[in-house]
DNA sequence: GGTCATGGCGTTATCTTATTACATCGCCGG
DNA sequence: CCGGCGATGTAATAAGATAACGCCATGACC
């Protein structure tokens, strides 16, 4: 759990990139569409919001739970941290990975689009896609099969790059 | 729950196809898949493949163990479902929804796939395809990330034909 | 400023899904 | 017969999610 190839806790984690800019970039481009959609980014969601981005790997939701009560210094309740991600799912500010049960961040906000992620299995990091061939592909199948889509999920498993070098 | 579009209990359940036929050959096929390969499907194992192909709806594992709860007369343990469940996904006869935690009958065991799903959210029912172009699509974007895919999982929610026809 | 409706949040209890740990049983080769 | 191994039984518990109820802050409206 703490032996992790790329560390999940601080900012500044995983592949050398700078993590405080994703998480304050995420903020602040939440700040934006909230803001333009008249929806309210309350502390609380916010606050959810910093914890999903401060890594790139899918958090559970009492994973998120600890973190908060640990911040706010006193417990919370699970439904808490349910209704502020069920907020942010709602607005595509967060996506839910089902085969994991747990949230990531959404790396374009805004924009139309459903979700493909590429998930390893080693490091446990995810990444966002949004490959228009898959989409296309999909569209097309369940036309042929008179299939309305409402909402496609697509979630690759397997090993990323960095963690097929480790292990040759 | 009981109010169901299509029945979810007895065979024959659907859309009017001879769905005594679809568990009597998804038996068979498991018989035979089970034999060539050496692998033991016991009576308890295959007791829950035939409850997972009482129907085209994923089921949950509480759902089928209350089925072989009632079938057996006695109560059974979680653990007894999970273990033949884990069993039938290895080999591939049985698939998990992960967007909906729940179980369902593969339609072509013994054949190299991973399993994609059109899930209606009208009737529950869940249509397993296997598209080569979502595979390819899947498989290029991957490889453009230097990823390797170890399972990939396509759940396509939405709107089945029959269910759009009922309500226009 | 006062009033009221709305929506966000806190509290508690409960439900569903899944796993861990350990004992037992039955088959099969030696 | 016996040891080994895979399958099953039993009990307890972890992990994930929701239901029911009520208080309080916000902001529109008077
Ligand atoms: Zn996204
Ligand atoms: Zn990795
Ligand atoms: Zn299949
Ligand atoms: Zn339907």
């Amino acid at each position: 759990m703490t032996t992790d190839p790329h560390s999940t806790a601080g900012p500044a984690s995983g592949h050398g990139h700078d993590h405080a800019h994703c998480i304050a970039d995420a903020l602040m481009r939440a700040d934006a569409l909230c803001a333009e959609r008249g929806a309210r980014l309350t502390a609380l969601r916010r606050q959810v919001l910093e914890l999903v981005w401060n890594s790139h790997k899918p958090r559970g939701a009492y994973a998120i739970l600890e973190d908060l009560s640990q911040r706010e210094g006193k417990a919370t309740a699970p439904l808490t941290v349910y209704r502020a991600l069920e907020f942010l799912v709602e607005h595509g500010l967060v996506h839910r990975i089902e085969s994991l049960n747990a949230y990531i961040g959404c790396a374009a906000p805004g924009a139309v689009h459903s979700g493909q992620f590429l998930v390893c299995e080693t490091c446990g990091n995810a990444v966002e896609i949004d490959d228009p061939r898959i989409r296309a592909a999909i569209g097309t199948i369940a036309a042929e099969h008179g299939f309305q889509v409402s909402r496609p999920t697509v979630e690759v498993r397997g090993t990323c790059t960095d963690c097929q070098e480790k292990t040759p």
